[in-house]
DNA sequence: CGATATGGCTAACAACGTTAGCCGTCAAGC
DNA sequence: GCTTGACGGCTAACGTTGTTAGCCATATCG
């Protein structure tokens, strides 16, 4: 990874997260290192390795916040808060198939390991609140949910219903 | 809605049932119904007229599914079994922003009634069950669970919780 | 000193959505 | 019956996208 593979990438993430992923263009992200197009192609193969490499800074990020959490509500409210504050980085690395042969292996467990251990290890219910808490997030970004619904009451709700024990 | 428009609609969605949504193309559209692309433009402004049309239908059919079902675990079946039938149409009106001007009144509201009244009218908790829906079938088709994770018990994990009466 | 890697460049291609403008067919109105 | 206009095709073209080919300057190293 040199220096400059670092500024392209730095860059791309900058547009995506100004105009969604939609907004990283090859030729949009060489002019903002003052370079043309092809130019690019000396650092990467194509685009979907830049995107990946974005991707891959994100999952660091968004684990990061979440190992911070102790209990299940703060995990929650911190996976909301990031991709809230993110949300095109959020849409671009959770939704679509994952470029994983283009990611350092581990990335995505990592950023499962809070949740798997806040349920006290039952990857069923882990898997099951993963799903909620994607949903609502990206219910809430794509603008599913009727204008002034009240999403945190719908967040508390689901989350007390899981902590609720119950055979399965 | 002439002939000719249900027919080039029809064509839409066998291209993306067939090769996901960006197998949509004017030109592909165009010589499945063997004229040029810009004479599809003598029947929509534009292509994502053509795709709202796709989405409208769809709507439509999954809310005749998702009405046939008694129970809740039969809704959440059926909810399923419409998107592994149809990954890309599923797709396609679920994720990224709604084009709501270009679709006829209602189709949302009729598809998520089903569940509105499985739960008795909370609309808390049916926006809830909606993000843990959604996000497992999301989460599947973009194969984000592991290989041969065992989703039937997730989902009954996840039903089974969201049955327990809790207050919220 | 020369060879090679590094990292720029221009020109170009194919595919995309879309527009402009032309033309044949056919039904309706005078 | 002739004309007029809507309808629905067409070709040519434009701008944008990712990407490739091939050229050239610089700088490092044997």
């Amino acid at each position: 990874m040199s220096e400059r593979t670092d500024q392209i990438v730095a860059e791309a993430r900058a547009l995506i997260e100004e105009g969604g992923p939609e907004a990283l263009t090859m030729r949009a992200l060489a002019a903002r290192l003052d370079i043309r197009a092809p130019s690019l192609y000396k650092h990467f193969p194509d685009k979907l390795a830049v995107e990946a490499q974005v991707i891959a800074i994100a999952f660091g990020e968004l684990a990061a916040e979440l190992e911070k959490t102790g209990s299940l509500s703060e995990l929650a409210a911190a996976y909301r808060a990031y991709a809230l504050a993110h949300p095109h980085l959020y849409r671009l690395m959770n939704s679509g198939p994952l470029p994983r042969h283009l990611l350092p292996a581990g990335v995505e467990d990592r950023a499962a390991m809070p949740l798997v251990r806040a349920v006290g290890g039952d990857e069923h219910l882990a898997r099951a609140i993963w799903a909620f808490a994607h949903g609502m997030v990206i219910l809430e970004l794509d603008r599913r949910f009727p204008d002034g619904a009240d999403l945190d009451r719908a967040w508390r709700t689901g989350l007390a219903v899981f902590r609720e024990p119950v055979q399965h």
